[in-house]
RNA sequence: GCGGGCAUAGUGUAGUCUGGUUAUCACAUAGGCUUGCCAAGCCUAUAACUCGGGUUCAAAUCCCGGUGCCCGCACCA
């Protein structure tokens, strides 16, 4: 489906709208509704279930989304989520540096220094658009961060965090003494980032408030103990950063082993990769050939990075393979950061003495894309009708309930869908149109199932009290007891685990 | 942020160039009749010119600005 034909579907299924609609939206942000904010929450709980289930070691944590201004300059978003801007001296306007000088530099200032933007400045005595004073300051940077009023005086400064990383590495020395002085240590967090993005777009890929769903392990390098064989002969459509160098974006299917002995990666890196790549594929149920692990160069990716992979979907939505998540080897970057910071030593003595600054391994993604992906790739047109192919885990109603006559079978449907919702199953009850139009709503929503009272389960014949339950995706009925329709019902409700033992 | 394009009921649209009667049609939604296991039919109802300003006797239509969306560039530590 193109973009624009998605969003306005999932609009008028009541999924998600523009915040502030009816004082005409508010830019890159989004409300879900109904059905978008129980499947996001199934996708996040999915996620949760899947990363945190990877070992005993890895937790969740749930921290504040402001920060102090000092951990946002220990971790260099103060000085580098920004673009720049100058400011006049006389009239304290602010300009951006490539409004400003655009006459004499129509190219813009991209890539330039701070410096070499004020020579510029200097050199064509470029005035104040405002006052005209040629006071203008040396470009400053125009933060890419909400800065709030913090305290009552309002002068402390704060900041929405950009990114939910910072909340995790802050965690570090508490977390070590709750999960008993150990490395490796996960921790886990699914929770809003807030960026002054300058040109949101795309929806849910672009947006100024969003979700985030982050693992951050910490690790000592010399010894991260871990089931590779568990992985080893798993198979990964990877684009390597050389191939891709030498013109080549083909996905390469390379076995977990072989990134490991002739790939040159870690096999720590390997294994969370591995897993990363099935929770797109075995858990959100995204077709497998849709999806491509792509390595970033080193000019690509932060300098921090030591190995970055991006995990991409191919959507037709947006034209083109899309980043959901990514795998991010940071080194001992974060801890380093903030040991200074902060003025506090972050390395820790493990048992036996050794004492480490743990390296930091990021598996980072955002499940407001997710749920794109899932609506981009699993909704689609069959024949006449829109069917959903959500996994019924994700599905915000697992079941619909309907009279098949309303007339005959209302009070009984109506009663079963008590039952039901009172039994933990999420159903709905539709008794309007006819039952191909109620099968129909159904299927765009992604309901796994429909259940029906028909003229049978009230009759006093073999059937009484048994209803149809008709499947999603192959349209077939079954019959079932009413007394055993909740477990039925419920038992394709639990997303898939990783394997343990 | 720059350049280009666009904005009419819940959705998709006609009408805009060339200003002029009650803004077209379909689907959707709600109610009724009928039917009763895959979006059937008939009747009825609900519902829109993105916002602000200007030109004009008269603006959905022309002009200016705001906002939002789409595409390209840039950005995405």
């Amino acid at each position: 489906m193109k973009g624009d034909e998605l969003y306005a579907l999932l609009r008028r299924r009541g999924v998600l709208w523009p915040t502030a609609e009816i004082y005409g939206g508010a830019q890159g942000l989004y409300d879900y509704g109904p059905l978008g904010a129980k499947l996001k929450r199934r996708i996040e709980e999915a996620w949760t279930a899947w990363f945190v289930g990877l070992s005993h070691d890895y937790y969740l944590i749930e921290p504040a989304e402001i920060l102090p201004e000092a951990v946002v300059r220990a971790s260099g978003h103060l000085e580098n989520f920004t673009d720049p801007e100058v400011t006049c001296e006389n009239c304290h306007q602010a300009f951006r540096a490539d409004t400003i000088l655009e006459k004499v530099r129509p190219e813009g200032v991209d890539g330039l220094t701070p410096e070499q933007i004020a020579d510029i400045v200097h050199e064509h005595r470029v005035r104040c658009p405002n006052c005209s004073s040629t006071a203008l300051s040396v470009p400053k940077p125009f933060n890419l961060m909400f800065g709030l009023d913090f305290g009552v005086t309002g002068r402390e400064r704060v900041y929405l965090r950009p990114e939910t990383a910072q909340s995790s590495y802050l965690s570090f020395p508490r977390m070590w003494d709750v999960g008993r002085k150990a490395l490796p240590l996960g921790v886990a967090v699914v929770g809003k980032a807030y960026r002054n993005e300058i040109a949101p777009r795309q929806v849910l890929f672009r947006m100024r408030a969003f979700t985030q769903t982050e693992l951050q392990i910490f690790f000592d390098p010399s010894h991260f103990p871990l089931p590779f064989g568990r992985v080893r002969d798993e198979s990964l459509p990877v684009v390597r950063a050389a191939r891709r160098l030498a013109g080549s974006e083909e996905v390469e299917h390379v076995r977990a082993e072989e990134l490991v002995s002739a790939g040159a990666l870690p096999d720590f890196y390997v294994f969370h990769l591995v897993h990363s790549y099935h929770f797109f594929r075995d858990v959100l149920k995204l077709p497998a050939d849709r999806l491509r692990l792509l390595e970033k160069s080193d000019q690509e990716r932060a300098f921090y990075n030591r190995i970055q992979f991006d995990i991409e979907a191919n959507l037709e939505s947006l034209g083109g393979f899309k980043e959901l998540g990514a795998v991010h080897y940071r080194g001992d970057y974060d801890l380093g950061r903030h040991g200074q910071g902060s003025g506090r030593d972050l390395s820790v003595t493990q048992t036996g003495g050794r004492s480490v600054l743990p390296h930091v391994l990021e598996l980072t993604g955002g499940p407001d894309r997710y749920l794109w992906a899932v609506a981009d790739l699993l909704l689609a047109q069959d024949g006449d009708r829109t069917v959903w192919r959500l996994p019924p885990y994700l599905a915000p109603v697992t079941a619909g309930v309907f009279p098949l006559i309303p007339k005959a079978h209302r009070a009984y449907a109506l009663r079963l869908a008590d039952e039901l919702a009172a039994a933990g199953i999420d159903v709905q009850y539709d008794d309007a149109g006819t039952i191909g139009k109620r099968y129909a709503r159904m299927d765009e929503a992604g309901t796994p199932f429909c259940v029906t009272v028909d003229g049978e389960t009230v009759s006093d014949g073999p059937n009484r009290d048994t209803v149809t339950v008709r499947d999603r995706d192959s349209k077939t009925q079954e019959r079932v007891p009413v007394a055993s329709l909740s477990a039925h019902l419920g038992a394709s409700t639990r997303s898939p685990r990783p394997a343990r033992a």
